[in-house]
DNA sequence: CTCCAGGTGCTTG
DNA sequence: CAAGCACATGGA
């Protein structure tokens, strides 16, 4: 089995942050869905140790963002005594680098949700219209690709409730190709792009451009890291999302969207 | 039963 | 431009 040496990975925290939605723990070890496969993963002693099926060691890589230089971006966005704090206290939380398909259909999904939910959802729609994969003794549904989402009755069927629609008419707009335009992009340009479908707002786009399109100056504002951003620099007066969010981009700088990861895990798991 | 959840879209003042 | 509300669904 593969093993990568890498220091400064927490896989619990990084799987279970809140930006991935479509992964289980057993025995041991992450099953992870990925694009057409699973990723089969476990934290070791000098690093991590997994194993995949129809995926290459490449983008492996790629989908846990090795090519991060963890350190240099931590000392970065360490401006001050609030955010090494969630920093200290999350020693080893990373972004990952998705699917930005899949990643769009999860943050639609998000609106006016919670984690459990969207996870549900998204189990949903993979059984539904996904494929099957014998992989490790067990059979796995894989996510729909671009496509093949299913109609908007199946949509509702999934639960997604008032995001069905969204979601059919998404389904209708976007292509692969749609994508690799995207990713050209610059961040402002890949957002307002986004923002043109529907039920993807400021806060889904950051979402898509920051987890899945190399965007790491995003910074999503959602309910906890408004919270989190009043208290730490705002001095827990109420403000807006554009407020915070244009704060944040230019307090943090070119990575601003890993302390927001830091900061809404803080918030999350600490308060 | 009421309230709210990783919001967005639409309508009003 | 900001504030207010509906939108499905499910758990507290």
């Amino acid at each position: 089995m593969p093993r990568i040496e890498i220091s400064d990975f927490d896989l619990q925290k990084t799987i279970e942050s809140g930006q991935i939605f479509r992964w289980m723990f057993l025995n041991g070890w992450y099953f992870i869905g990925y694009r057409n496969s699973i990723i089969k993963i476990k934290q070791t002693d000098s690093g991590l140790e997994y194993e995949s099926k129809g995926i290459t060691k490449k983008q492996v890589e790629e989908f846990l963002r090795l090519d991060d230089d963890y350190k240099s971006i931590i000392k970065q966005i360490s401006k001050d005594a609030y955010v090494k704090k969630a920093i200290a206290n999350n020693k080893g939380l990373r972004l990952l680098r998705q699917d930005p398909w899949e990643c769009l259909v999860s943050f639609v999904c998000s609106s006016a949700s919670n984690i459990p939910k969207i996870q549900k959802n998204l189990q949903l729609i993979s059984k539904q219209s996904g494929n099957y994969l014998e992989f490790d003794g067990n059979r796995h549904a894989t996510f729909p690709d671009v496509g093949e989402l299913g109609s908007e009755n199946e949509l509702r069927d999934a639960k997604t409730g008032f995001r069905a629609r969204y979601l059919a008419e998404i389904s209708n707009i976007v292509t692969p190709n749609y994508f690799k335009k995207l990713s050209e992009l610059s961040y402002d340009d890949a957002k307002v792009e986004l923002m043109k479908l529907p039920g993807v707002g400021e806060k889904v786009a950051d979402c898509i451009c920051l987890f899945s399109l190399d965007k790491m100056e995003a910074f999503p504002v959602d309910v906890w890291i408004k919270r989190a951003m009043e208290d730490g620099y705002f001095e827990g007066r109420k403000s807006n999302h554009k407020k915070i969010a244009q704060f944040a981009r230019s307090y943090f700088g070119k990575n601003a969207g890993y302390a927001q990861q830091f900061l809404y895990h803080q918030r999350r798991t600490q308060g």
